[in-house]
DNA sequence: CAGAATCCTTCAGGATACTG
DNA sequence: CAGTATCCTGAAGGATTCTG
C-alpha cells in the first residue's frame, strides 16, 4: 500500500503543483516578456502582497521556472526571469489563455 | 453558490480558478474516457474524500464542465461526463500533460 | 450506491510594519 | 529597492458517520 505522500503524481497533476497556485502562472505570463523588477511584478499583478509575491519566486525559483539575477548595487537592483524551462511553459499558458477566452464568451451566452 | 462578483481575471487565472483546485483537472482527465460513477471516480483517484470528489463535482457542473446523469434507479445509478465545454478542455489537459512529463525527466538529470 | 452532515486541520494568501 | 517578520483569516481539503 503506497501512502498518499508517497503517491506518485500524475504528469497533469505535476503541473498543476508547480504553476497552479494563484500567481505562478501570471508571473509567468508576465516574465514573458522579459525579466521583471521585484516592484515591476508587485505593480503588474495588481492585488498580489509582497509576501505572496517573494514565496511565489522563491517556490518558482527553486522548481527552476525561474532565475533570480542581483546586480550587486546600492540601492539594490534584482531582476527575474524565465529560465529555460519556465520558457517551455509557454504553450501551456497559451493553452489555459485561449481556454479561458473561449469561456468567458460560453458564459456570455447563458 | 457561485461567486462571480470578484475582480475581473485575465483568461490565464479563470482557467486556473476552474480547474486549478487539486482534483479538477485529474476528473477531467479521467473522465475523457467516457462517463464514470461516483464509486468509480473515488477508486480512480486514489486520495480524494468523499466530501471533496462531490463538492469538485457540484462545482464543474455549475461551471458547466461536467453533466450529472441520474438514471433514476433503485439503488442509485448516476453517472458524471464532461459536457461539450468541458471536451472542449482537452488541449489543457493534454499540454500539462506533456509539460509535466517534460519537467520530471528535466528534474532526473540535475 | 450516492452523497449529505459534521467536525477538524492545514496552509495559501493577505495586511502591516520593519530593515539592510 | 528588495525584501523579512509577524500575525491573522478563510477556504480547501480530510476523516468519519449517517441516510434514502
Amino acid at each position: 500500500m503506497i501512502k498518499k505522500e508517497e503517491m506518485p503524481l500524475c504528469d497533469v497533476a505535476t503541473t498543476v503543483q508547480l504553476i497552479g497556485s494563484k500567481w505562478k502562472t501570471l508571473i509567468i505570463r508576465d516574465l514573458i516578456t522579459g525579466p521583471k523588477r521585484n516592484s515591476e511584478l508587485h505593480r503588474s499583478l495588481a492585488g498580489v502582497s509582497q509576501k505572496v509575491l517573494t514565496a511565489s519566486l522563491t517556490s518558482m525559483i527553486e522548481d527552476g521556472l525561474v532565475e533570480r539575477i542581483d546586480f550587486e548595487k546600492v540601492p539594490p537592483h534584482i531582476e527575474y526571469q524565465l529560465t529555460p524551462l519556465g520558457e517551455s511553459l509557454l504553450p501551456v499558458i497559451e493553452a489555459m489563455r485561449k481556454w479561458g477566452q473561449f469561456y468567458k464568451e460560453q458564459d456570455l451566452r447563458r
